[in-house]
DNA sequence: GAAATAGTGAAGTGCACACTTGACTATTTT
DNA sequence: AAAATAGTCAAGTGTGCACTTCACTATTTC
């Protein structure tokens, strides 16, 4: 599938890889340099600030550079997208969930009906 | 950065991809074969199959096959599997967010500090 | 100002992913 | 039983991704 990529799945993209939740994690505890988050991770500097590019352009961390250091720290942005996301999806998929339990091996399904008219 | 794929890595993955979004809303309206499905989607049933496959791995997509026809619906597990991270991680970030609020411009940054010694 | 520190940029490598084709099986329909 | 329908399997293709190396710039520290 192809097309300009939506911001959704940039953020699903993002936190899809544990080095960079492991990133976030670290972020977590407060702002960290870009050496401080590479030090626990066993990755080169140039890795880690892909990651932090990549988390950057989704709206999941902030950075800054003050001096020689690159100070990064969580945005909220990113997470509002996801929020945003679950909540509109959660609607439907639960009243869907609810009407299993009532309807479950009741109708074999809808699927056998599909016959051009 | 290498080892076995956690669940929780592969539901961000499934979920980073626009054409299993739009397979989960199908499956938001009720159950569908893989035809039905594959239909609004202009991709091969190969294609949809292994979307399927990907999106049963990890817990969103539960299937049956019954008689020549695979019957497709959301699945719960998966679900819960991203609730279960974001309120554990929300917790952390929100605690976060709350004091940059106070903190903003506050102090510089507890990064110029490393300092060994 | 020389040396250490913090990070950036470009280019390359290997692997994973989305997707296709074409041959095949299993079930319905007529 | 022949023909159509629904899906599957194996293999191949191009692209994207995570990561590295090496050369380079900008800032501190001594």
């Amino acid at each position: 599938m192809s097309g300009p990529k939506k911001t959704i799945d940039r953020v699903f993209h993002a936190l899809g890889d544990s080095t960079r939740r492991a990133i976030l994690d670290q972020l977590a505890t407060g702002p960290r340099s870009v050496s401080r988050l590479a030090g626990p991770l066993a990755l080169t500097l140039t890795a880690v600030g892909q990651h932090l590019q990549i988390l950057e352009d989704c709206g999941l961390v902030r950075t800054e550079k003050i001096g020689r250091v690159r100070s990064c720290r969580i945005d909220p942005t990113g997470f509002s997208t996801l929020d945003r996301w679950i909540q509109m999806h959660r609607a439907l998929w639960d009243r869907r969930l609810d009407q299993l339990g009532k309807l479950l091996d009741d109708s074999p399904d809808e699927v056998v009906s599909i016959r051009p008219g």
